[in-house]
RNA sequence: GGGGCGAUGGCGGAAUUGGUAGACGCGUUGGUCUUAGGAACCAAUAUGGCAACAUGUGAAGGUUCGAGUCCUUUUCGCCCUACCA
């Protein structure tokens, strides 16, 4: 028998070849069908692909494929999340510009997602950066703006004074700018802002109609809105001309009783009158050092300036307390003013102790205990109110909080207030490489829509990138226009990333669409998204900004009324590696170091010299551990890798790189390849031997495994249940005998594979003559279930043995056989007998004294 | 400080959702075939014990006829977030 071996290499572009000339995987509108929309988040193209798109696309591609043989009309499409800082910073170091870097990169990264075989429509492809997307951003921008969705206004940035330009928060590093390494500067700078808290009570509420997302990250969103009920309470001011009274929001209103200080933020608009104080600014000074991002800081000192100011308790005016500027209040949530409870949270507690304030305790875990008093620890707890005069005895929180805000209501006091830690979308990115913000200035600084008919505003092509600062701000032959005459200043800023990626799901139902970001019909067809797939990390802003800007668009729109862009959600785990270092605690590749016992591990050019092996941890380039997917795609092929990628673990967790796993997967390629050669060589016999029903029995069994397996998003069990089917149908012809049934079921077998590795799937079908329609198979459900079935004996609910019985079997007729088999008796011995407890077709449990 | 997730053999992980713990893969050991094997195939592989059997899912309790799975306490690890009044 001449057996040929496996050349992934031409098999692979064969098919490949194959589905792009037979446009496989083209996407129409079919109302005969039922659609389905698959989607992982789109990649930034940074230069090639990593092993967590591999797994990212690997577990999409397989959903995709599912779907499609089970006819489903699919779109399935890719594109590239092209604008941002790192092509900025490319450019700058390879003396390039950022167009031509990104453009590269995306050429590279798609020759390397289409050798993974993924059943994308690479006719709908679309790139961010390319003026064909981002014109159509540039018009939801300003529909948004008329919508009044959009405003502007004075922020803070993170400003370094050396390079000139606004970082992000992730490229200060211990207060420091990353590529300067100077102390970050708190700047106010004009920004543009996406009003998203107008649907912030939306984005909450409507969590709960998205049940196909993990609650974890459900609950993520709905601690990152923050909603938050209380009341902001009015307290009189006496000691000066100017303040007349200060509002504060609290949630604990029913603590009024232990008031000891008002705080303000050092922004509070009361600040102004004492701006000209030199302690005052010597304080905010003071202030702006500890006031930004650092963790180390984020604990610091609480610290206060005292102002002349009196509070008055509204409640007792006989309790009059000082008030402060502090320094961790903050102007943007709620009122930029807190009253300081100190006995009851742990801030106004050290803030008290500092400043030699009162502490009085208003409310004790138990009323009984009336020696209770808080003194090193603020109590949050439950209990009940004390020393509050016509609150006391009140249930925390339970009664306090509504009662007292009721109380504070009746004498106009208060009012009831719904909060939200949300705050508005800073949209404003003072860079190059982004979408221009389709606004200009006239000569009085007024905002000017810039007209349709000047639209769209292209990125100017050679600008002088390596200076500082923003470089769109100093190329004043793109920046000086005319608009209805007169003289104008465009806006500079580009729009933060995210932006770009809120729409792009839409974008994909109507890509080659040159007048409108999408038609209408088209979205209404494919929208929403049925399965999203990506990683946790976005978990917040990508996919609250996508849930809000969908909301955003479809707002007052009588074509499309869409609010949840995601239905279903899938967030997959990452890939990890064990990580090396050398004597000097430098990072080694995995390429660079060898082992002969998986334990010890040394340098491959150094032989003798001990390499430190750390913990497994998330592929990244600084810690060297990364594994480059295309070279274990030209070594072992696209289907090998999608099948090791997928093995192991559940896709959510993270997965263990291992050289051992992936060729073991290529080997099990190799094999099965093999083992279909054998069955084609048997099948040709003409001598039929009657039907093995063994093979009905697992092959029906196997796939409703299968089934199963993809429908909960098991994927790392189709991977256990293919190596079971190989060594099953491997057994099945060791006897060359050419069953009736085995190439039946063995063809159901290559189909259900195909989604994981479909070029092996289908040559092996090809090499079969399969002619018919590729569809997935169905389970015959008389085949799941057995006659015999294993019945375990318990004795004091501890298995004892096992015996075989029929199916469905009554406890009496169960007893009986059990007795039969006279395997009880030797556990018996002389214990007293109380009763048993039978399980229909699982156990009996005989319990004894 | 707040929130979330997790802990099962030497390793990655299964377990019909409260009912035979360790599927499947890796590794290891033994064997077959080989000039050789880091190839292929076969077998074994939770621990202790010759065995019968006993013990075993981070730890300690609890509920139950029965717990990896439910409850309480606790330890450790990872992730997200940052003074949210």
């Amino acid at each position: 028998m001449e057996i040929s071996k496996y050349n992934f290499k031409t098999i692979e572009e064969k098919w490949q070849k194959f589905w792009l000339d037979n446009k496989s995987f083209e996407s129409k509108i079919n109302a005969e069908k039922e659609k389905f929309y698959c989607l992982e988040m789109f990649p930034y193209p940074s230069g090639k692909i990593h092993m967590g798109h591999v797994r990212n696309y690997a577990i999409g591609d397989v959903l995709s494929r599912y779907k499609t043989l089970n006819g489903f009309n699919v779109l399935h499409p890719m594109g590239w999340d092209s604008f941002g800082m790192p092509a900025e910073n490319a450019a700058k170091q390879n003396k390039t510009n950022p167009k031509t870097w990104t453009e590269q990169n995306v050429e590279t990264m798609k020759i390397q997602l289409k050798q993974l075989g993924l059943s994308i429509d690479w006719d709908r492809e679309i790139s961010t950066c390319s003026e064909t997307y981002y014109k159509h951003q540039q018009k939801i921008f300003l529909e948004l703006y008329d919508k009044g969705l959009v405003y502007r206004k004075e922020s803070y940035v993170n400003w370094d004074p050396v390079d000139q330009t606004v970082l992000a928060n992730e490229q200060v590093i211990d207060g420091k700018g990353w590529r300067s390494g100077v102390n970050v500067e708190r700047k106010k700078l004009n920004q543009w802002f996406f009003k998203i808290t107008h649907f912030a009570k939306e984005l909450t509420d409507d969590l709960k109609l998205l049940e196909n997302w993990p609650d974890k990250v459900k609950t993520m969103q709905k601690n990152w809105i923050g909603k938050s009920f209380g009341c902001e309470i009015d307290f009189e001011i006496s000691g000066s001309n100017n303040v007349k009274s200060i509002k504060c929001y609290t949630t604990r209103p029913d603590t009024l009783f232990g008031l000891s200080f008002l705080a303000l933020s050092i922004d509070h608009p009361i600040s102004k009158y004492y701006n000209k104080s030199d302690d005052f600014i010597k304080f905010k000074d003071e202030c702006s050092k500890t006031g930004t991002t650092e963790e180390s800081l984020a604990q610091a000192k609480k610290i206060g300036f005292k102002t002349d100011l009196i509070a008055i308790n509204p409640f007792n005016r006989n309790i009059k307390v000082p008030v402060y500027f502090a320094n961790f209040v903050l102007m943007d949530y709620g009122l930029g003013a807190v009253f300081g409870c100190p006995a009851h949270d742990q801030r106004d507690l050290d803030f008290a102790k500092k400043y030699k304030l009162d502490v009085k305790t208003v409310v004790r875990p138990n009323d009984s205990d009336d020696t209770y008093l808080v003194k090193d620890e603020a109590y949050t707890g439950t209990g009940v109110i004390c020393n509050s005069e016509f609150l006391n005895g009140l249930k925390v929180p339970s009664e306090s909080i509504s009662k007292t805000i009721e109380i504070l209501e009746q004498k106009k006091l208060a009012v009831r207030k719904t909060n939200y830690r949300l705050k508005d979308w800073g949209v404003s990115r003072q860079r190059y490489w982004g979408c221009p913000i389709p606004i200009a200035y006239d000569e009085n600084n007024k905002i000017i829509k810039i007209p349709e008919n000047q639209l769209p505003v292209k990125l100017p092509d050679n600008v002088d990138i390596n200076s500082n600062g923003n470089p769109l701000d100093k190329q004043d032959d793109w920046k000086n226009i005319i608009i209805g005459g007169k003289k104008c200043i465009r806006e500079t800023d580009t729009l933060d990333t995210f932006v770009d990626s809120s729409w792009y799901f839409l974008r994909f139902c109507s890509s080659n669409n040159k007048v409108e970001p999408f038609n209408k019909n088209e979205v209404n067809y494919w929208m929403p998204v049925d399965q999203y797939i990506g990683g946790v990390e976005h978990a917040i802003l990508h996919l609250l900004y996508s849930r809000f800007l969908m909301r955003a668009i479809s707002l007052e729109n009588k074509d499309i009324d869409i609010k949840e862009p995601f239905n279903g959600l899938f967030t997959q785990g990452m890939v990890c590696h064990e990580t090396y270092r050398d004597e000097e605690n430098n990072w080694l590749s995995p390429e660079d170091v060898f082992s002969k016992d998986g334990k010890e591990y040394f340098l491959i050019n150094k032989k003798n010299q001990k390499v430190k092996v750390g913990p497994s941890e998330s592929m990244s380039k600084s810690k060297k551990n990364t594994i480059d997917p295309q070279n274990m795609i030209s070594q072992y092929g696209a289907d090998a890798v999608r099948f090791f990628i997928l093995s192991d673990s559940p896709p959510e967790k993270d997965v263990q790189w291992s050289d051992d796993g992936m060729i073991s997967s290529f080997k099990f390629i190799q094999k099965f390849w093999i083992l279909n050669e054998k069955i084609i060589k048997i099948t040709s016999l003409k001598d039929f031997h009657d039907e093995n029903i063994e093979l009905n029995i697992f092959t029906n069994r196997a796939i409703d495994k299968i089934n199963k397996s993809l429908e909960k998003f098991r994927y790392n069990l189709i991977i256990s249940t293919s190596h079971e089917i190989y060594s099953f149908f491997s057994k099945a012809i060791e006897t060359n005998k050419n069953f009736k049934n085995l190439r039946e079921n063995f063809e159901k077998i290559l189909i259900v594979l195909i989604p994981v590795i479909p070029h092996l799937a289908n040559e092996c079908l090809e090499k079969l003559n399969y002619d018919k329609e590729i569809i997935w198979p169905r389970v015959d459900n008389k085949y799941l279930d057995d006659e015999k079935i294993k019945f375990v004996i318990q004795i004091n609910g501890k298995k004892k043995f096992v015996i075989d019985v029929e199916k469905n079997i009554e406890e009496k007729k169960a007893i009986n056989q059990v007795q039969e088999s006279g395997l009880l008796k030797k556990y018996i011995n002389n214990k007293k007998f109380v009763k048993t407890i039978f399980v229909k077709n699982r156990l009996i449990n005989y319990i004894f004294d």
